[in-house]
DNA sequence: TCCAAACTGAACTAGACCGTTCAGTTCCGT
DNA sequence: ACGGAACTGAACGGTCTAGTTCAGTTTGGA
C-alpha cells in the first residue's frame, strides 16, 4: 500500500527501514503530524512498533527523516542543464517549455500535500520549511538568475536586479496556481491545457518587460 | 491576555462569548487545531469549560466560528472605492500605492498565521480554505479586474484576458513575499522599504506589458 | 553451524484530552 | 424581589497515543 519497491538485494534491516519511511510518508501526508499514529505506521509498514523505534527513536526524528527524504525525491526530478539561447525565438521557446515543465513538476498532489504538511508544522520544524523553500522557489530563482545574467551579457535581456527579475518570472508562473491549489485542494490542479495557456500569458508579460529593445 | 475589550454594555453571556472567541483565536493560532486544548481555551477565557460548551457545542464548531470571525475582521480592513485615473502618471501612482497597501495589510503576523492554520486544516475544513481564498486573492483579483476594464475602455491599458491580467499583477506583487513568509516564518516579513522597492519593480513590469502603446 | 543482532507481538505505563455531569452560585429581565 | 437561565469548579468516563518492556523467534555474517 505504500511500497516503492526497495531492491530485494538489500539487507533485512534496510528493507524494513525503507518500508517504515514509505508507510510513514503516506500516513503523515494523509493525516498530518499530530494525527499520525506510530501504531498505524508500524502496521502499514508490516513491522513491529519495536522495530520502528529501533530505526527512529522518536516520532519527531521519524518525521524529519521522512520529510527530508520526500524533498530529496522531489528535488531529483527538477534539475536540468543551462541551455544555449541565440535569439528571441529560442529564448521564448525555452521560457515556454520551462514554464510548463516547472508547473507540471510542482503542481502534483504529493508535492502540494508535502507543502501543506511542512507549512502546518512550520512552528515545530522551522528548518524543514526553510529547506523546502530553499530547494523549491529558492533554487529555481537562483538558477534562473544565473541564466539571465548570461542572457544579459548576450544582449538578449535587459534588467537591473537579477534576483528581482528571476523572482518575477517565477511568481508570474507559479503564484496563481500554487496558491489556488494550496487553498482549494488538489482538485484545483490545472490541466496541461490550462498550464500551457497560463504559461503563454506569463512569458508574454515577462518578455514585454525584459526583452532587450534590440531584439524586438 | 487575549481580550479585544468587548463593550461593557453587553450582557454577561455576550461578554463571555466574546472572551471565548478571543481566547480560542489566540490558542488556535499559537498551537494549531489538534494541539489546542478546550481546557486551556476555557482557562484563558476566564470561563468554565461548561460555559464554553454552552456557547459552542464542539471543538469543531468553535474552530469554524473563530476562523470565520478572524476572516471577517481581516476582510474589513481591505476595502476601498475604485479611483478615477486620467493618465499614465495617475495610474502608476495608484498602482504603487495599491501595491504597498495590499502588502502592508496582508503581510501581517496574524494573517500569515491564519493562513497557515487554515492550510493545515484544509482536509478537515475545506470550506474555510475556500472562503479565505475567495476573500483574499479572489476578491483582490476580481476588484482589480473590474478596474482594469474601465481602464481599457479609457485607453490606458491594453490586454486580452482581464482575469489573467489582474492575476498577474496580484502575483507579481504578492507571490514572492507571501510564499517566502509562509515558509520562512514571520521574521521574514518585509520592511516598508523592502515592500516599496519590490512594488516599484512589480509595477514597472506590469506597465511595460500592459500600458496602452499610446500612453508611452 | 553458531551467535549476536534484529525482529515480533503483545502488554503496559503514563498522560492528554474531549465532552459530560453535578451541586452550588451569580446574574438579569420582568 | 424573585425565578429561571447562565455560570462555576471539579470530577469523571472513555478513548487515544508515545514510548517502553519482555519473552521468544528469525536472520545473516563469520
Amino acid at each position: 500500500m505504500a511500497d516503492s519497491a526497495p531492491p530485494a538485494t538489500a539487507t533485512r534491516s534496510e528493507r524494513k527501514h525503507a518500508a517504515i519511511v514509505a508507510a510513514a510518508a503516506a500516513v503523515f501526508l494523509e493525516t498530518g503530524y499530530d494525527r499520525a499514529s506510530m501504531d498505524e505506521i508500524a502496521a502499514r509498514s508490516g513491522v513491529s512498533k519495536q522495530t520502528v523505534y529501533k530505526h527512529f527513536s522518536s516520532k519527531d526524528l521519524l518525521f524529519v527523516a521522512v520529510v527530508t527524504e520526500m524533498m530529496d525525491q522531489a528535488g531529483a526530478a527538477v534539475h536540468q542543464a543551462p541551455p544555449q539561447l541565440r535569439d528571441r525565438a529560442e529564448l521564448e521557446a525555452f521560457l515556454l517549455d520551462y514554464g510548463v515543465r516547472i508547473q507540471t513538476v510542482a503542481l502534483t498532489p504529493g508535492l502540494m500535500q508535502l507543502r501543506r504538511l511542512v507549512i502546518s508544522e512550520v512552528q515545530r520544524f522551522p528548518e524543514l520549511a526553510r529547506e523546502l523553500y530553499a530547494r523549491g522557489a529558492g533554487r529555481a530563482i537562483g538558477a534562473m538568475g544565473a541564466l539571465f545574467e548570461t542572457l544579459r551579457d548576450d544582449g538578449l535581456l535587459a534588467f537591473e536586479d537579477v534576483a528581482e527579475t528571476a523572482s518575477q518570472l517565477n511568481w508570474l508562473l507559479m503564484g496563481e496556481p500554487i496558491n489556488r491549489v494550496m487553498m482549494l485542494g488538489n482538485e484545483a490542479i490545472p490541466t496541461p491545457a490550462e498550464i500551457k495557456r497560463h504559461t503563454g500569458a506569463a512569458v508574454a508579460t515577462f518578455l514585454a518587460a525584459f526583452l532587450h529593445p534590440d531584439q524586438r
